[in-house]
DNA sequence: GTAAATTAGTTGTTGATACAACTATACACC
DNA sequence: GGTGTATAGTTGTATCAACAACTAATTTAC
C-alpha cells in the first residue's frame, strides 16, 4: 500500500507520475460521476456544455472560432463539429465577423443561455454534493490555487481572455 | 481577469465549478502535452500506457480484467479492444485464471516490461521538466495530498488493489 | 497592384471509447 | 442436482475527437 493512503509521507513523495496520474484519475472519474448528468439535462456532450459556459462567460455570449478553441482545448475542427451540434440543437449560431470574413463567432441563442444558467446551478450543487463530504473549504480553495499554477503552466491559452482579438467584440 | 491570476482571494472562492473546470482543464491539457511523446515512444495509446503502468506495479504484472478496469478508469468493453492491441503489440499476453474458468488475467511480456520500464523514466523527465517550474517540491506534495482525497472519493476502486480478488496470484 | 505567405474555418478519414446485447462460467437455493 | 441469478469477458453499433488536407480571406513584400 503506497504512502498515499497513510498520509504520513506528504513531504518526500517526490514521484511525479503519481502526481501527474492523480490529476488523470481524479479527472476522468469526476467526468464519468458528473457529465452524464449534464447530458441528460442539457442534451448536449460534456464538451459542448464546456462550450456553453465559455461563451456565457463572454462578454456578449460570443467568441471566435479559434479563441473558443483555445480556450476549450478542443481543436479547431472538434470545435467546428461541437459548434454544428450546438446549432443543430438551437443553443448557438454562427455569426459572420464583420471585418474580417474568415472569421466566425459562436454566439449563445436565449435559449443557450437559458439553458446554460439552469444546468450550471444544478451543476455546482452536483458537485458540492461529490465533493463536499472528502475536502472542507478550505481545502478546495487550496487545491484551486495549486491547479491554477498547473494550469497557467501548461494551458495558458485558457486565460487568454483580455488579449483574445475580440477588441470589436459587438 | 477573475480572482485566480490576482492570487489574492484564495479564502472566498467557493466556486465548485471552477475548481472542477480546472481539474479538467488541467489533465486536458497535460494529457496532451505528455501522452503523444508517450505514443511515440511506446507505440501504444496513453490509455494503454495507463494499463501498462498498473499491470507493472501489480506483483507478477498481471492482473483480472475486471480489476484492472476498475483501476484505469476503462470501461470493461474498452479494456478488451485496448488489451487487443496490447496483444498485438506482443506487449501483453492473456493468461486463463485457474479456479475461474470465466476469469482472464492480463499480463505483461517481457517486451512489455522493458518497454514500459523504459517509457517512465522518460515520461517522469518530462513531467518534471513540464511542471518543476510552476510548483515547487513542497507544493507537489500538497497538491498529491489533496487530489488523492479527490480520488478516494471519486475513484476509489483505483487503490482496491488489496481487496482484489488475486489472493491467488501465480 | 499582384504574388507569396499566413490565418480562419471546414471537411474527409481514421481510431478509440462507451453502451448495450450476448455467451459462458460460477454460485445460491430449494 | 437442477434452476435462477450474478459475474467475467467479448462483440455489435454508434458517437466523438484528432490529424491532415482543403478552401477562402487577409496580410506582407516587392
Amino acid at each position: 500500500m503506497s504512502c498515499e493512503e497513510s498520509g504520513e509521507c506528504t513531504r518526500s513523495i517526490t514521484d511525479p507520475i503519481t502526481l501527474v496520474g492523480l490529476i488523470f484519475e481524479s479527472a476522468q472519474a469526476l467526468r464519468r460521476k458528473i457529465v452524464p448528468t449534464i447530458e441528460k439535462e442539457t442534451g448536449v456532450t460534456g464538451q459542448a456544455f464546456e462550450v456553453l459556459i465559455r461563451l456565457s462567460r463572454s462578454p456578449g455570449g460570443l467568441l471566435r472560432m479559434s479563441d473558443l478553441a483555445a480556450q476549450t482545448g478542443l481543436t479547431r475542427s472538434g470545435l467546428t463539429r461541437t459548434l454544428d451540434r450546438l446549432v443543430e440543437a438551437k443553443l448557438c449560431l454562427r455569426a459572420s465577423c464583420e471585418g474580417d470574413r474568415r472569421g466566425t463567432f459562436a454566439m449563445l441563442t436565449d435559449e443557450g443561455r437559458e439553458r446554460i444558467t439552469a444546468a450550471i446551478s444544478r451543476h455546482e450543487a452536483d458537485i458540492e454534493r461529490i465533493l463536499g463530504g472528502s475536502l472542507t473549504k478550505a481545502e478546495q480553495d487550496q487545491l484551486v490555487a495549486l491547479l491554477t499554477k498547473v494550469r497557467n503552466c501548461v494551458h495558458p491559452e485558457a486565460t487568454m481572455m483580455s488579449t483574445a482579438p475580440l477588441a470589436h467584440s459587438n
